[in-house]
DNA sequence: TCTGGGGTCCTAGGACCC
DNA sequence: TCTGGGGTCCTAGGACCC
């Protein structure tokens, strides 16, 4: 049994919100309620064009021929989400636009909206706060939440706390989600998924056998296309037949801390905690052209890119009270081929002219032969801008080591010595 | 008809230091 | 002639996730 020291029983659960962007976009656009609706793109100026025409008017009353089809979309760009209804026909997350115009072209095509969702996203957060204490954030849609010592965390093992959120979230947002609870994050999130939409599901430790064993390797969150490739070669595409493996052989194929990690995966062990405060590590801006670009002959364009992406980092950098140290590079090739280039600097900065710099000396490293798809800029190694102050105030170089660290130059670098 | 944008973590080699 | 061992930082790439 997980127990804690209290000796009371571990329950974990996750929380999916279903359809997230798709479901606000239905809570501003409720006439379009199961239709078939995709949210992608963001190159599109139908919808801003939609509300400037509609502007005053309520959404809910646009009429339905008003808005723009899949039909006969041409250019880059993939589907955040769809609603259930075009899920029915074939077309899904990350699935390419023009791809999906073909599979239903009826489909009405919405851009991304992040503000809206992150509002929304605050929103359901802040009601699983005022009702569990304990929530680890895993992104705009999705939580988990130690339900262990909440009142009602363990009543029906876990179903009716998992239901008052569940009923408050909807009640206050109109929104709908999907809750797994287990004796653990790895169980949880495979249970959440096991009812959806609008679902609970609970997982016991004694239903690792019924309820886990049966699945894909690749419901394992952590086993991806290429080690699901790696495991079906090898025979294995049930994490049941993958628990038939002792240890050692799995250390062989996949190194010793992956070849654990499954053998525990496997059995439905894990002991990470819910996680409730972190830091970031890096912020970055990227983005794919509308058209491939060319070093020389698109300079002009690219530069203009270029600077824009390093503003922005900045801006995020300043904006969120960040300092980073070490500044990269990103670029895509046409082929899809991805390259990264990253110098680390001796102080911390958000200043976009000091990023620009030290981002145009990485992109002078990488070969500019072939046409570009998509052009990035990373800050990493964060500080919080109030720490770097102390760091900076309290650091004692040696003297020779500040002297070397003021300049670049050989000649001044030979004087020393 | 190719395949978004924002992240985290891991690995592995080399530099450098003690 | 035969050349340690451990730790940390930097860099590049890749897998994976939402």
């Amino acid at each position: 049994m997980s127990t804690t020291p209290s000796g009371v029983i571990r329950r974990i659960a996750h929380l999916d919100m279903d359809a997230f962007y798709a479901s606000v976009e239905l809570l501003r656009y409720p006439q379009l309620k199961g239709l078939p609706v995709v949210i992608g793109g963001g190159r599109r100026a139908e919808d801003e064009t939609l509300r400037q025409t509609y502007a005053g008017h309520t959404l809910a009353d646009i009429p339905l021929d008003e808005f723009p089809r899949l039909k006969g979309y041409t250019g880059r760009g993939v589907i955040t989400t769809a609603t259930y209804a075009a899920r029915q026909f074939g077309v899904g997350s990350a699935l390419g636009l023009m791809k999906a115009a073909k599979l239903c072209p009826q489909a009405i095509l919405l851009p991304v909206d992040f503000q809206e969702y992150r509002k929304y996203s605050h929103a359901f957060k802040a009601i699983i706060l005022e009702i569990a204490p304990l929530m680890e954030d895993r992104g705009v849609d999705e939580v988990y939440i130690d339900f262990t010592e909440v009142p009602g965390g363990q009543r029906e093992g876990g179903r009716v706390l998992a239901r008052l959120i569940q009923k408050t979230i909807f009640e206050k947002t109109g929104l709908t989600c999907s809750v797994g609870v287990a004796p653990n994050k790895l169980l949880a999130k495979m249970a959440s998924e096991f009812n959806k939409p609008n679902g609970i599901s609970i997982v016991l430790e004694e239903d690792v056998q019924d309820k886990i064993w049966p699945l894909a390797c690749r419901k394992i969150n952590g086993i991806g296309p290429k080690a699901d490739e790696k495991l079906k070669g090898l025979g294995i595409s049930t994490i049941g037949e993958l628990a038939q493996k002792d240890l050692p052989w799995l250390v062989a194929q996949f190194g010793r801390k992956t070849g654990a990690w499954m053998h525990d995966a496997a059995r439905g062990h894990d002991t990470r905690p819910v996680v409730t405060e972190s830091e970031p590590v890096s912020m970055s801006r990227e983005t794919t052209f509308e058209r491939d670009l060319h070093a020389v002959r698109d300079k002009a364009e690219l530069g203009a890119i270029f600077t824009r992406l390093c503003t922005s980092v900045a801006n995020d950098l300043q904006r969120k009270g960040y300092v980073g140290k070490t500044i990269g590079i990103k670029l895509r090739y046409d082929d899809f081929k991805s390259v990264t280039r990253d110098q680390t600097l001796d102080t911390f900065t958000a200043d976009a002219q000091t990023i620009r710099q030290t981002a145009g000396q990485c992109l002078k490293r990488v070969p500019l032969d072939k046409r570009l798809r998509l052009l990035g800029v990373r800050v990493g190694t964060l500080l919080k801008a109030t720490d770097a102050e102390n760091y900076e105030q309290n650091r004692t170089l040696p003297p020779v080591e500040h002297a070397l660290s003021a300049t670049n130059s050989i000649a001044k670098i030979d004087q020393l010595f």
